[in-house]
RNA sequence: CGGGGUUUAGCGCAGUUUGGUAGCGCACCUGGUUUGGGACCAGGGGGCCACAGGUUCAAAUCCUGUAACCCCGACCA
């Protein structure tokens, strides 16, 4: 960010304290309040705005790629959860259980989904007979459950929204092609919609799905270095199939068990927009996300015919984008600031002089700029901020974690980094679990992804020196 | 789950040391003047001082316990 007047004087500055100035921008922009529930959260209605539109553009993506949208309950029969090995020990430990039905004890006690695989996969077994009836390609949007002991609006919550996508396969190569299909829908939605940059990868077997053959992700860095997992995309084989009997008669009339993936993303999206492009001001949205994407502001609004022509041009530019008018009493300073926190990407003020010169001023909430520009082709002015915008805020987003990579080609060097450094560390890794452990334990990194995109740094694990088979990126997580 | 902090009006806080009428700023309501970076004047409304027990003539204040939230660490979308 370059120096940029301070405008809103009660958001603690980033660079004071990272963790305060994110939840003053949660609480101020409107985006939540907290609830009576611990861990729980109340998403306000411009918080919520920006889900719908996450969902409405993610939605598009899913259809045209053939997926429907279903509902399942949102209780698991404890028999139900306990069928996949690997994935009740993993879900086990932060999964809420009901046990009473009214004053009733029930039978069996149910849990309330911390993911749905088994759902589906329950569902699946009932309707999946024919390799006709293949591939089965259904979504979800619900909420989640997963009682998390520390929790962060919106990064980490006991309740959240997400979708979760589960299919079923005919073969191997159909199933692994969808997870990466959905990998690459969800790199394009972020780097699109939300301009954050992504680094698409492969989860070590240490961080990947409990019950996942693979676990492919796209990894972020906020603002602050820190890295987020920004979704994932799942490849399970075919062992949720052998757990819960999903089987089918294939072209040979001979039983063949399903390959099946999933893959989600989440309300954390939120949290990594916020942290992405926010600043000292509050939130900063990207255009093509924003709820609102222009706000007009009347200055000056009791001259004669100020409001009029204020309000002739929020209409005009209100038949092409999403535009918040203002016509209310407060003072425009007021307004400019309030819109600044809420991340409006571009504020237009009209007053007399500009009437009086048949202009408008624009001006940017990414950069602070300010222009000019007549009301004759003032849509097409704003569409083409707009789309400046949505890109320099991808550019930006490009440098910082450009600027915070790091390489490390020993052990030293990684620590040295690690101690000194928020950020990525690409290193060599031998695949041997006890170097990550080691990694972690003694410099406090975790493995976020074997890239897709590998480079050769040395031939060499950074951690034990034996020959190395992936290139890394390692830092510390949200 | 460890370590620290907080809890008084919608929000942010003072008052607690030394017990004695519940306060300030912002927000809100009414009327008026204003408006190019969080306007001004006047009037007004709003509180079981987190909860439960004690001590006392008297508790926001002292004692005991409980809960919620926040921050920092270990685990997770």
């Amino acid at each position: 960010m370059k120096e940029q007047k301070k405008f809103v004087e009660d958001i603690t500055s980033m660079d004071v304290d990272f963790a305060k100035w994110y939840t003053d921008i949660v609480k101020k922009a409107d985006l939540i309040d907290y609830s009576g529930v611990r861990g729980c959260m109340v998403i306000r209605p411009y918080g919520y705005a920006i889900w719908e539109n996450i969902q409405k553009a993610l939605n598009q993506m899913f259809k045209e790629t053939g997926h429907e949208n279903v509902y399942m309950p949102m209780f698991i029969p404890e028999s139900l959860l306990q069928k996949e090995k690997d994935h009740v020990e993993g879900f086990a430990p932060e999964v809420a259980w009901v046990t009473h039905g009214g004053s009733e004890k029930l039978q069996e006690r149910l849990c309330v989904r911390p993911t749905s695989e088994t759902l589906f996969c329950s569902h699946y077994a009932d309707i999946i007979h024919s390799y006709r009836d293949l591939p089965k390609l259904y979504n979800q949007w619900c909420s989640v459950v997963r009682w998390e002991k520390t929790t962060r609006p919106f990064l980490r919550s006991v309740e959240f929204l997400w979708q979760e996508g589960h299919t079923a396969h005919a073969n191997k190569e159909d199933a692994l092609e969808e997870t990466e299909r959905m990998l690459n829908i969800y790199a394009k939605f972020c780097e699109d919609f939300l301009a954050i940059p992504v680094i698409k990868g492969q989860k070590t077997d240490k961080e990947k799905f409990a019950g996942a053959e693979r676990t492919y992700t796209i990894e972020s860095m906020m603002h602050d270095g820190k890295a987020l997992q920004a979704g994932t995309s799942h490849y399970f084989g075919d062992g949720f199939a052998r757990a819960f009997d999903i089987q089918f008669t294939d072209k040979n009339n001979e039983l063949q068990y399903v390959h099946q993936t999933s893959w989600g993303v989440s309300t954390r999206l939120i949290g990594a927009i916020i942290m992405m492009h926010g600043d000292n001001n509050g939130l900063v949205l990207p255009p093509n996300i924003a709820p609102i994407q222009v706000a007009v502001i009347p200055v000056a609004m009791n001259k004669p015919g100020v409001l009029e022509g204020a309000k002739a041009v929020a209409d005009r530019l209100g038949a092409k984008f999403t535009v918040k008018f203002d016509d209310s009493d407060k003072s425009p300073g007021w307004k400019f600031s309030e819109y600044e926190m809420k991340g409006i990407p571009v504020r237009v003020e009209v007053g007399p002089r500009d009437l009086e010169q048949n202009q408008a001023v624009l001006a940017r909430r990414d950069n602070g700029e300010k222009i000019v520009v007549s009301l004759d082709n003032i849509e097409q002015e704003v569409a083409n901020l707009l789309d400046t915008i949505q890109k320099d805020m991808f550019e930006n987003a490009k440098k910082i974690r450009e600027n915070n990579t790091y390489y490390a080609k020993d052990f030293e060097e990684l620590k040295d980094l690690a101690d000194n450094k928020t950020g990525f560390i690409k290193a060599m890794w031998c695949g041997d679990l006890a170097c990550e452990e080691k990694i972690k334990e003694d410099a406090g990194l975790s493995s976020r992804c074997m890239p897709f995109e590998q480079e050769t740094i040395t031939d060499k694990c950074v951690c034990c020196g034996k020959p190395a088979k992936k290139m890394v990126y390692w830092g510390k997580a949200y």
